[in-house]
DNA sequence: GTGGTCTAGACCACA
DNA sequence: GTGGTCTAGACCACG
């Protein structure tokens, strides 16, 4: 699992890893109880920061989907909470989304075929 | 046609007004040609500088979803450039809400009859 | 020789009008000495403030394009001053052009052959 | 590279600003990767208000010419878009130009060589 | 009347 | 430190 910047983004670096490794989880890159590189080793590893790798690992805890193991630094969830449902801020950008694909002319068929292989892939 | 704000939110005010109207456009509530509240205008009923307003209509205007008729202000475009695909930031968006929704449980299904749902509202 | 109004243009009105005039000369739809409309049967015939219509033609007569004949309105110059070269502001504008063709990567030859079929068509 | 404002010009300053740089980059003056000075600094340097500076970056961002990273300011882009062709607005402008070149006598073969020249130059 | 531009300040997120 | 956002004013071009 390497972990790929793009300078030329407005995404936040610690939005651009924290969105990867979440990426990764759901792709199963990345497994339950796996143990991520510490703050220091992936900062250094990309060459940033240490504070901006851990607020990205924060956000990850506060989402739920790491968490700190005193021991070893930080751990994937072994289990993730089955809520089955998106959130507020998910909801709102997947309206947007449709939105925009819709007034571009896009048929609903040809989007559901595109979220389909998406749901495949990761 | 109204506009909500949200103070707490961290998308700043000029991008919450684009998203509105986008999303208005697709719901129909702005026909095509219909005339938009004048910046001053609209600035002064959710309470916001113009100036905020201003830079909302320019970045949909550079986006083609409106255009400024210098007679009678902003209108919303009579036909939008039917590409009939997602920009390259949308895919990604889109990956990424998939990704949670897979994480958090969510059957392919059940995300593709939201969706629909939604493609249907907007 | 029927002038066409863009509302979605950035161009404003005034010079919409005074760059159709001056494309109609260089292509002979307006031939030297020709009559032009009133300002107020062109205001009428395209719908616009006749205010407008004169913005365009006191620009024109400045450029020396056009020249008012007191009995029967605005005519085509029928010897323009032969200065064979291009104003500050046009060869400013070509230089402009050129640089975002050459970012672009369009190749010298191109160029050049777009500018000569141009030549043949105005 | 140093920014050289007209205040006699019409053209709003930020556009200034735009140009110049688009025109360096092709020149060769700012190469890619190069670091932009600060909004800041330019700002101070040339005496004008940060926001129009903000404004100009922005303006070039979006077009693709420069990006920035979030760790070190604007930078030119490594890599531009190789569209190969000249935009809408561009090909209406080279007609104008090559309009008013025709009216005041120059000659074809003349006009070529500029554009030669030019693309020498820039 | 409209939108577009600009100024002089301020605050904030990011790194 | 950087750029991004926002405010409260002002002036101007266009129609």
């Amino acid at each position: 699992m390497i972990i790929c910047l793009d300078d030329t983004s407005d995404v936040p670096i610690y939005q651009q890893i924290r969105n990867q490794i979440v990426v990764g989880i759901s792709e199963g890159k990345l497994s339950p109880g796996e143990q991520l590189p510490t703050v220091r080793a992936l900062a250094g590893e990309i060459g940033i920061n240490s504070m901006t790798v851990s607020k990205a690992y924060q956000l990850l805890k506060q989402e739920g989907y790491i968490y700190s193991d005193r021991r070893s630094g930080a751990r994937v969830r072994t289990e993730f909470e089955q809520k089955e449902k998106l959130s507020k801020e998910s909801v709102a950008l997947l309206k947007q989304i449709i939105s925009e694909a819709k007034i571009s002319g896009m048929k609903k068929e040809d989007f559901i075929k595109k979220c389909e292989a998406y749901f495949g892939e990761v």
